[in-house]
Parts: C-alpha cells; structure tokens; sequence
DNA sequence: CGATTTCAATAGTGAGCGTTATGAAAATCG
DNA sequence: CGATTTTCATAACGCTCACTATTGAAATCG
C-alpha cells in the first residue's frame, strides 16, 4: 500500500501553495531583525514569498503570526536553554552551559544578534500592550525555569541550604538579557564569554570548568 | 539696576509660550515609556502641551527631539552613574553603588520602569536604524567607562594585575542592562537588590559591604 | 462532467503616521 | 503708528500602516 501522509487525507479545496513552516521560519528572521513594531506587513510577506490575504488566511493578523513565530523559536532556536537545564547533571553546570552556548548561538551569523525574546518589545505603544505583556511573560518563565533547577540543585546538596534561589535566578536571568544587549550592540562570542567567566564566579570556588585563557 | 535675563535680549517676534525644558521632560517621559517607534508625534505633543509645528519648529523632527531628550536624560535622571563612578574612590564601590542605585531608580514610581538607554531602540525598522546606532553607542560607552574605572582601579592596586577589566566591565554592564529588562516587567527594587547581591560575589572575598540580610 | 471548496492575486479600504503649508496673533523695531 | 519677525493654531499633506473585498484559479467530491 502506498500512503504518503498517514491519518491525513488530501483536504477538499485547492491545496496551499506555501510551506507554512518555512514562511514562519521566514517570519520569524524578520520579527527577530526588525522587532514586532519595526516589522511591517510588507516586510513580512516580502521575506514569506506570500501575498498578504495568505498570511491573514494562515495566520489571522500580524499578532497572530507573532505569537506562532514565538512557539517556533521556543521549539528551535531556542531550545538549546530548556535542553540544557535538563540534561546537565547539576544546577551549576545546567546555568553555565545555557550561558556559554547563549555565547555562540547569540553571535551567529545565519541570523539576528541576540535572543528573539530576552529583548523583543521592551517599549511599545499602548495598542501592542498584549503583545509586550506576551514576551515579557515568556521572559519571566525562563528566570522561572532557573530558579527551580538552581532549588533542585538546592535539594541535591550542590548548594548551601540557605541559598537564595529565586536571587540566583534573576541573576543569571539579568546576565543572559544583557548578553542578548551586547551581541546586538556587536559583542563577540569571545567577548560574551569572557563575561560569562566573570559571571560564573558568582558561584564561588574558583573556577568553573578549567578553561585555556 | 534690573536684568533679569543678562546677556540675553528679548528676541525679535512673538515670544514662545512654552517652555522648552520642561517639554523636553514631557517627552521624555513618553518616549521612556513607549519606546521611540512606539511614541508618536500626537502622543508626544499630547504631554508636551504644544502642537506639532510648535514641536517642529523647536526641534525639527521627532528624531532630534529624541536625541535631545537622550542629552536630557543623562545629564539628569542618568547622571546617578557618572556620579558614582567618579566619587567613589574604589572601581569596586564605584560599581556597586551604580547597581545599587540603580536597583532604587529603575523602580522609582515617577517615571517608568528601567533605564532608559539600556533597553533602548533595540530592534527597529531599517528607517530608524541611524536612532539605533546612536544609542547603541550610547551603551557601548557606558560599558567603556565601567572598563576605564576598573583600568583606574587596576593600577592603584586594588585589584590584580592580570584582570580582565573588558570582561569585568561588559559583565557589569550586562548586569545593568538584565536589571533594566527586569524592571520593566515588574522585579521590585528588593529583588533587584538581591540580584546585585549575588553580582558583587564576581569580586571575589565574600560580601560586598555588609548587609542585613 | 458540474458543483463545491479552498487558495491566490489584484486592488483597494480607512486610519494613523510624520510632517508641513497657511494665516492669524503677539512681540520688537523704527 | 506701521513694518517686521517669530510663534501659534487649524487644517491638511502624501505616505505607509494593518487589513480585506473581489475575482478567478486549482483542487476534490458526487
């Protein structure tokens, strides 16, 4: 037997021409470059290879597509954060390994300086307020996400029982919004990480991982 | 004798009725609020008090009101930095009196929250990209003066020889900018504070200054 | 096949943007 | 006083914004 998508029947109508994850992709190096203020309709579409009645089919509104392109990023480029934090072994190595990769994957040139949410509609007029309220929710969890790993690090002994892990958190949560501020204003991946080897002194003990200087 | 404007002779035609530094405040306030895309020219002559020729005629167009505004902002609600770093006589005091007081006034109730350069024009449309690069560069010197202290410090001995006082500097400088973005999104100053707790540990030798904890 | 459904392209919609032309009002100068 | 200069207020400028009505093309269904 011959079935090339399982469980999905060619749909009635004219099929769509268009990928709809490579026009989010597409979308999405765009809001990433311009910001969602700074990136208009046309801009999109332009960068989407459709027209701009597709996109409002597809996605409903530019805040629409916004917020599909924020899942996506979550799921992609910036998987790397929550994979790290679950995979590393203890809360120290988790937080340093989020902030070394942030290092590189911030300076990479395949796209936009930065991360898409750490400093995406900071100032906006009062009409796109959702849409800010959006971003600065998903910031707030990621500080969210480290303060449990740093308590978990807590509970394993790695840490003093009397560590404040909520401090901890916002703390790391400050350094990776500023280094996403420096690699847009230019920084290098050797300049992000050498921040990084300040930062993780905050750990104490010296050194983290022994590095060649 | 009565001068009561010395050397400055009433000018020719029609007086102005406005005045230029107290708007120059209005519009500060609006454009620390809503970003530089997100204010627009009615919601800036709104607060200002003055219609848009009026406006125009004073500062020829939103982008020069809003370099401006930049002069304004620090030589007064950002001149706490250049403050601290010049009497202080330690880079250590220095610095941590610039994230100190920074925690107070990125969450002061007169104005909004963060500063106002730090999380700036971050990402724009390419029309505005001139208003980017300036205060990109604004941040870039920022963090130039934070390097030139620790240099000062350096050479009077209070720190090693060997530091890294770039690093140190663009670590500090990603503190503030991560206080900024989490102030905006509602950290309290108690919890910026703990923040700037944990920071100073990048020091080395324990607590900072002693505090209640 | 004809009927139906969905998509795509053209061509616009009203609203808001930053900006300015116009003319009256308010001051100084001679 | 009249002439000149500058500011103020009204009203609009052209343009771009996010968004959509309309129409025809391309697919499946019966």
């Amino acid at each position: 037997m011959k079935i090339d998508t399982p469980a999905r029947p060619r749909p009635r109508g004219r099929p769509r021409e268009f990928d709809e994850l490579k026009a989010l992709d597409q979308a999405m190096l765009v809001f990433w470059r311009l910001g969602y203020e700074g990136a208009s309709v046309a801009d999109l579409t332009g960068a989407m290879g459709i027209t701009a009645p597709s996109l409002y089919a597809a996605f409903g509104s530019k805040e629409g597509l916004y917020r599909r392109v924020l899942e996506r990023y979550q799921t992609g480029p910036g998987a790397y954060t929550w994979t790290a934090l679950t995979e590393e072994p203890t809360a120290r190595g988790a937080i340093e390994r989020v902030l070394r990769e942030s290092a590189r994957v911030f300076t990479r040139r395949k796209h936009p300086h930065g991360c898409m949410i750490s400093t995406a509609v900071l100032r906006c007029a009062e009409a796109h307020q959702p849409v800010a309220d959006l971003v600065a929710s998903l910031r707030t969890s990621a500080v969210e996400l480290f303060r449990e790993r740093i308590a978990r690090g807590i509970e394993a002994g790695e840490l003093p029982p009397g560590t404040d892990a909520s401090a901890m958190a916002r703390y790391h949560g400050a350094i990776l919004q500023g280094m996403s501020v420096q690699a847009q204003d230019g920084a290098s991946e050797a300049e992000l990480l050498g921040l990084v080897d300040v930062a993780m002194r905050a750990w104490g003990g010296g050194a983290g991982r022994p590095r060649a200087r």
